[in-house]
RNA sequence: GUGCCUAUAGCUCAGUGGACAGAGCGCUUGCCUCCGGAGCAAGAGGUCCCAGGUUCGAAUCCUGGUAGGCACGCCA
């Protein structure tokens, strides 16, 4: 249930009737345009505030103020939550609610439970979120940490929003770089049995291979008596599925979980690849030059064509992502939302003019970037250089970190900040990670709750409790915000914002902490006590709805 | 050279074209006979990188600079 919509709605009606009767006057000349409403930051300029008189100074060729009295002259409350109206500073329109309106809050929590928050704003419409993606030729590094924490809460933030989001992981277990690490890890296999080896420029040196080669032959001890083509043909095939599953089993334990892992071998094996340059040839989207079959990307604004067939008969990475894209596409979501690396930013102009080539609206494709993530050693940068051990790895930042710690520590920060982590993880490892500010008034919660319980006093259900005794400022604001989360969400979904619910959770926890030292919540006066009791089990709710999607635990002791 | 991202308090970062620019950390000062002090209250701390422009109004939009990051393949 929205509250805070249904309170606007019935807002902007009463002032597009405002504005409607001020013109019938004679007052206006009109018509109103869209009218926004706005939560102002201080108080004291009302429960909600509209711009709609400045916005009329144009049209109306008055000043705001007098639109704006105009306005509010011709303003019917009757019916309405609205309790006043007053014009303030430049010609806003501040209007100030009859208490009561955010009390309705607590029974819709108390109903809707651990749902509170999701609305049907979507409308169902399908989104594949395809995210993370990494090579299955090496371990997961902090780029891909911060990717799979932002993923997987966009993931669930759609869905609570109302979209139907599946989650993808593409995995290019094909081509040339698979080739080479099945060669890596053929030469490592043969070290290990003693043989003195070299790995060439180009391969695979680092030690996470040598462990691939470990597993393989405790799997297969006789694997290096079979024939060279033999082994590396199995290799094409093991070694890609070795680390993709070691992937999948540090992403679980990291909180995020895929529907689906998408085989880029298993499409070209299919043969799409074939299908998909006949079907763009027919359509005028392909041709042949020099020898190599492009795409006209440039009829859709690239800077150049794209290879998707190269002179030698093989098929472009390229060509395999524009046929994962179609297959999407096929499997009819209308909606695609890519995650990649700013390292990839290049990209953006070959895959919106690719989707465009296959026949499908530029701005069916979104692609979000995210920064990249740094690391310095003694201040200086240190590069994450192929060197055996040069690189902190996603398990080795969960040796150190916990998931709570590691993931609100990515998820607080919009995907645009260039983040810099020191070596040892400082400032990841530290205490003064909001995520226990916020945690701790979940716990906080939950203790008062138990000592309630040892008193007798259990939360009530709503319709036995008077709310209205929730008179203090403290109590107010913090129904306000509980009143919010669905607009939140909504809010964070559509912007693809995820870094905004930890803001909220932080602000959140502020207003339950100054409540807390403001109001005592059990005491001997029974009917506030069980007010208080429902407020913060709804606060306890809305915590702990939040926490669940950015995938960080609500937890009842700390 | 071209393109993308970034520049806001000492540090890390928020900030749908609106009201005195905010939070956390750090710093200063208060607050536990009482539900968890991982908390609360108060305070100091700003050339919103620079210069123009757009308009009732710009940290926010546009143009041009400066600084940092990233990328520009018949690699994947």
């Amino acid at each position: 249930m929205r509250i805070v919509e249904q309170i606007k709605s019935e807002i902007r009606q009463a002032l597009a009737d405002a504005v409607s009767r001020a013109v019938a006057a004679g007052a206006l000349v009109g018509p109103a345009p869209e009218v926004f409403l706005e939560t102002p930051k201080a108080r004291e300029h009302g429960d909600f505030a509209t711009n709609l008189a400045m916005v009329m100074a144009r049209q109306e060729k008055k000043a705001p103020r007098v639109i704006a009295q105009a306005i509010v002259d011709h303003l019917q409350t009757e019916g309405t939550w609205i309790e006043s109206a007053e014009i303030a500073g430049p010609g806003f329109i501040n209007l100030r609610l009859r208490q009561g309106w955010v009390h309705q809050v607590l029974p819709a929590i108390q109903a809707e439970g651990a749902d509170y928050g999701k609305s049907d704003h979507g409308g169902k419409q399908r989104i594949l979120l395809e995210y993370v993606s990494a090579n299955p030729t090496g371990p997961m590094v902090l780029v891909q940490a911060r990717a799979g924490a932002f993923g997987s809460s966009l993931a669930r933030l759609l869905n609570w929003a109302g979209y139907e989001c599946h989650t993808e992981f593409y995995v290019n277990d094909a081509g040339n770089q698979v080739k080479i690490l099945a060669r890596t890890v053929d030469l490592r296999a043969q070290e290990l049995r003693g043989a003195t080896v070299e790995i060439p420029e180009g391969y695979y040196p680092g030690e996470d291979v040598i462990d691939c080669a470990r597993a393989l032959l405790e799997q297969y001890p006789d694997f290096l008596e079979k024939p060279e083509e033999e082994r590396l043909a199995f290799l094409e095939r093991w070694a890609p599925e070795y680390f993709r599953s070691g992937h999948e089993r540090v992403l679980r334990s990291y909180g995020v979980e895929f529907d689906r892992w998408f085989s880029e071998r298993s499409l070209r094996e299919a043969g799409a690849p074939a299908r998909l340059v006949e079907w763009l040839k027919e359509r005028g989207e392909a041709y042949e030059k020099d020898g190599a079959v492009w795409m006209r990307t440039t009829a859709y604004g690239d800077d150049k064509d794209r290879v998707l067939v190269k002179s030698d008969g093989e098929y472009t990475y390229f060509a395999a992502d524009a046929c994962y894209h179609k297959d999407k596409y096929d499997r009819g979501y209308a909606t695609l939302i890519d995650i990649l690396g700013q390292d990839h930013h290049g990209y953006l102009g070959r895959m919106k003019a690719m989707v465009e080539c296959l026949g499908h609206p530029r701005d069916s494709l979104e692609i979000l970037f995210t920064q990249m993530v740094r690391l310095f050693k003694d201040g200086q940068e240190f590069r994450m250089s192929k060197r055996r051990g040069n690189y902190v790895t996603l398990e080795d930042l969960l040796e150190q970190v916990s998931v709570d710690a590691a993931r609100y520590f990515f998820l607080m920060r919009s995907l645009d900040t260039h983040m810099d982590f020191d070596l040892d993880l400082a400032n990841l490892k530290s205490s003064d990670n909001p995520v226990f500010y916020v945690q701790y008034a979940h716990a906080r919660i939950c203790s008062i709750l138990r000592q309630a319980r040892e008193q007798g006093l259990e939360v009530p259900a709503a319709s036995e409790v008077d709310t209205a005794l929730l008179a203090d400022e403290s109590e107010v604001e913090l129904m306000r915000k509980l009143a919010e989360f669905p607009e939140e969400i909504i809010g964070a979904a559509d912007a693809r914002e995820v870094h905004r619910i930890p803001r909220y959770l932080n602000e959140l926890a502020t207003l339950f902490h100054q409540f807390y030292s403001r109001c005592r919540v059990v005491s001997d006066d029974v009917p506030l006590s069980r007010a208080r009791l429902l407020l913060v089990d709804c606060t306890r709710t809305v915590l702990a709805n939040a926490l669940g999607i950015l995938g960080v635990s609500a937890p009842e002791r700390m």
